[in-house]
DNA sequence: ACACGTGTTCACAGCCTCTTGAACAACAAG
DNA sequence: CTTGTTGTTCAAGAGGCTGTGAACACGTGT
């Protein structure tokens, strides 16, 4: 109410600000384009971002009306973001405004250690079940249909990925992630040593 | 046709291969659950499963029979397949059955290269964008109601997320995965020092 | 106490994706 | 040539997901 007779009274005032909105709104649809990918959905990324970039927390309200969306949309949005940790209210009130944590690791850790560790395990599991049973038809001398080293392959392949994931969930978040250049030398000397072993 | 009746008149022959199949199509369902977000469907991953632990090559109906699903479904996921190089036609023939490509990195590089990297490009120069329009605005003396160095941060984030997608991209398939011991303990090593700089 | 603004919940409409069955095209064998 | 089998295409059904609006619950301030 009192946003929009600012807004209107003195639009000459804020102009830039609608302006510099746009591109906000526009980096939050790329985020939440990427994230739909992680099992997210777009309006995570765009709430989220609008929380990152915007100085002052921001009530449920107002975020809906920047958005262009509902407000129970919002609402579900919001308590999938602090569920997560990603989003935190700011003081006790009941009408709280929200702000966004920045640092997003270790929400990224959270998933991969669930979903993603979970989903390797089930198939490991299962490739373990099918080499047992392989195994057990040859040492019958039964012919079997289906090739007993291309499953140890394909569960060499989960134990890897797992061990791949155990690396990424053990990482914290760089304090200065403008300066990784050093880090990252040495994450290409480590690929080097990866190709000379295969 | 031939098939099921060398399967009914003589089961008790094929009794362990059936119980096989039961193991092989778990591990299927497990793989397709896996690469659902990765944006491919699970259908993707129960016909490659099967055409990877399939000693022969297989037929699209065959394909179709043992799955459970109809040929249309069959032959839209192995054209899929084929376009990503992940299935192949054994021989010239029209009816030629297909084998799966068990080596499966190069199509991972070649997703992380082409939509992963495009999604990451894209909130860059979103980001980009907002950093200017903040920069011009902030250099006029205006008071904006976002904050640059945050934005700062998300744009060194997503070059950050290049960087290791280059790393990712630039990798080769290990042709003894399971002798990986190694190269894991020097992945393990590079944490520690990323922790180091943190 | 009352009115107002805010957040939450729910059923539903719209949309998109997956899967199917039927019709069609291409080829092989008789 | 004819028949039969395989692979392809298409329209349509089934199901799930996203976002909405209305109703409700909860505080706050007057």
């Amino acid at each position: 109410m009192e946003q929009q007779n600012v807004e209107s009274s003195t639009e000459h005032v804020d102009l830039i600000n609608e302006r510099l909105t746009r591109r906000v709104l526009r980096v939050g649809d790329a985020v939440g384009r990427f994230i739909e990918y992680w099992g997210f959905k777009t309006i995570h990324g765009r709430v989220w971002v609008l929380l990152a970039l915007h100085k002052e927390p921001l009530a449920q309200t107002e975020i809906a009306h920047i958005l262009q969306v509902s407000r129970s949309l919002i609402s579900g949005a919001i308590s999938d973001l602090t569920a997560h940790g990603l989003v935190r209210p700011v003081g006790t009130h009941r009408n709280a405004p929200y702000e966004a944590m920045i640092d997003f690791w270790p929400t990224i850790a959270d998933v991969l250690r669930g979903r993603e560790w979970m989903l390797l395990e089930s198939a490991k599991v299962a490739l373990e079940g099918a080499v047992q049973e392989a195994e057990r038809a040859q040492d019958q001398g039964r012919s079997i249909h289906y090739d007993l080293d291309r499953m140890r392959v394909l569960l060499a392949f989960t134990e890897l990925g797992q061990a791949l994931l155990r690396v990424l969930i053990s990482m914290r978040t760089p304090r200065g992630v403008e300066r990784l250049g050093g880090w990252l030398r040495s994450a290409s000397s480590m690929v080097r040593r990866f190709r000379r072993f295969v």
